[in-house]
DNA sequence: ACTCATGTAACATAAAAAGTTTCTTAAAAC
DNA sequence: GTTTTAAGAAACTTTTTATGTTACATGAGT
């Protein structure tokens, strides 16, 4: 099953950013994360239209930051990307009137719908400073 | 995103399977499930390999429960289907001796990892006798 | 022997994410 | 004002992978 980590690549992104001065190009991006600027305009453009970043034209143009990491959480980023689902696990809709399958797929979405609201109420609570700080404490 | 539906499906098979004397043939499912008799081997094999299901092959052959409902669980299915991961979100393995992607990967699989074992816990309670009753049930 | 069913390998199709090309638009530098 | 640099966007190609398909082998019952 394919992965989507277009996730965890834009919150390396926004962390690096907060370290820079300068807009960051989205060549300089794509070098970094070994793809394509057109693939990085795509991606970044979808945390712009939500205001998390600007994008500026021209000369000395590029990517930056729109807020401070401390007012951007993993649940904004993971919103803007706006990933159907967060699970590989999908039901089936083919005998809407049959019983049995009813009863597998509210199993199933039950424990599914439960997970998922676990995972955004975490991710609405680690803000990206936080990310920076206290995970890298972890690490060490 | 790819979404996996065979769990749904299996279930759905396996409690129709209960109200049946007979075997069914992988034809059977596949008309039923509107797929391949094929695809419907490929997936069965790997319940067969686990001990819940039997294949009788020849005449009057077919698929058969090998145990009573109340002994199979959702997480016995899920497992038996051995889907790599539950969540479409994917970490990065590009820059491992960054900090930042370290910490953002850590972030990330914490949740994720939290998430991934609620639902192994709640699928390993949901037995396919409860599954054909209670939730048979709510539906009413 | 013949039919029916699973087992398996090899190949084909389809759908979606990612990558690419090409051009447009806009801003700064000269 | 011309050139350079960068994002924006559309159209197309590639890659990946689950699913579907074909073809044949194996084995069980009639």
């Amino acid at each position: 099953m394919r992965k989507d980590s277009r996730l965890s690549r834009m919150l390396h992104v926004l962390v690096h950013m907060h370290h820079l001065e300068q807009p960051v190009t989205s060549d300089n991006i794509a070098l970094m994360l070994g793809t394509n600027p057109v693939v990085v305009r795509r991606t970044m453009s979808l945390l712009r239209e939500q205001g998390y970043v600007n994008a500026v034209k021209g000369h000395g143009g590029g990517w930056t930051l729109a807020k401070p990491l401390h007012c951007i959480t993993l649940l904004d980023i993971h919103r803007s990307l706006s990933e159907a689902s967060l699970f590989t696990i999908g039901l089936t809709d083919e005998h809407t009137n049959c019983p049995i399958e009813k009863a597998v797929n509210l199993a199933i979405d039950d424990v599914l719908h439960e997970a998922g609201q676990l995972v955004l109420r975490r991710f609405a609570e680690v803000t990206l400073d936080k990310l920076a700080v206290e995970y890298a404490a972890k690490l060490s």
